[in-house]
DNA sequence: AGAAATTTGTCCGTATGTATC
DNA sequence: AGATACATACGGACAAATTTC
């Protein structure tokens, strides 16, 4: 299929779709997600566009994903935050900004910005650690 | 987001960034860049915008891309010297590590990282802050 | 112990539609 | 009109970690 994108797009409902299945206990805490090839095949979806989806759900916290092993759902939609995700690059948070960044951006301290967090590794350890912080203006 | 690509076209402010990574040791020599989709997220850019730029490091040298593994920053003897961002602003700090990044680097609390801090500006506004945490000894 | 299968990670190329400069 | 950029989506291929046989 081409893509128009009318109201919402396929890996949010995807998404959504699993969403309710891990939240209504379809798909237990701890217990693995179907593989994508299943999730490609049940949903009729191209395997980018799972993925696309299971990241939704990573990014809110009901899941983690395990390198040759899956994708498990988690039991608490919230507070595992960042902890299980040190092996994912890239995360999405808001943080209260501190005196410096305040002082850099113009706004109160404890304002809230937008974080984004890269891990670089090389030969199996973190080698830098880099935070861009930004305005939550205009943001999706 | 509109797209307003004051004086330099967003990829190529990508590319500079990218490249002040690499040449500044950031990220070093051999290692693997951030996935397209790391670079997607923290740059807020789609991963048309950042294969472009990836694109252009590799035009200039500064990296090679092998299929299904990643990108690897190349090493440069030369001195960029030429290229732009001269609104860039860094400085070089020594900070406690906070409980992520502890978490990160496999140390403790408390340690001491090095940071250094970017402030991209645009049009006499603050874009983002990039703050870089390392190790303090064994660099390479 | 080793080979094969499974599964996720990543990149490649392409395509459509929308929007802005 | 053309260049830039975003968001979405497809299909394919190779790489790497894990599990299974």
């Amino acid at each position: 299929m081409p893509t128009p994108h009318y109201g919402q797009p396929r890996y949010r409902a995807i998404a959504g779709e699993l969403r309710r299945r891990i939240e209504s206990g379809i798909i237990p805490p701890g217990s693995l997600l179907p593989a994508e090839s299943a999730l490609t095949a049940e949903f009729a979806a191209s395997r980018g566009t799972i993925r696309q989806a299971i990241a939704v759900l990573r990014d809110d916290g009901l899941a983690t994903t395990e390198h040759g092993r899956g994708t498990y759902a988690i039991a608490r939609p919230y507070a595992s935050a960042l902890i299980e995700n040190s092996n994912l690059n890239a995360r999405r948070r808001e943080v209260a900004a501190d005196a410096d960044l305040a002082k850099l951006f113009d706004i109160a301290p404890g304002s809230i910005l937008v974080m984004r967090e890269t891990v670089t590794c090389a030969q199996d350890k973190v080698e830098s650690v880099v935070r861009v912080y930004q305005l939550l203006n205009g943001d999706r």
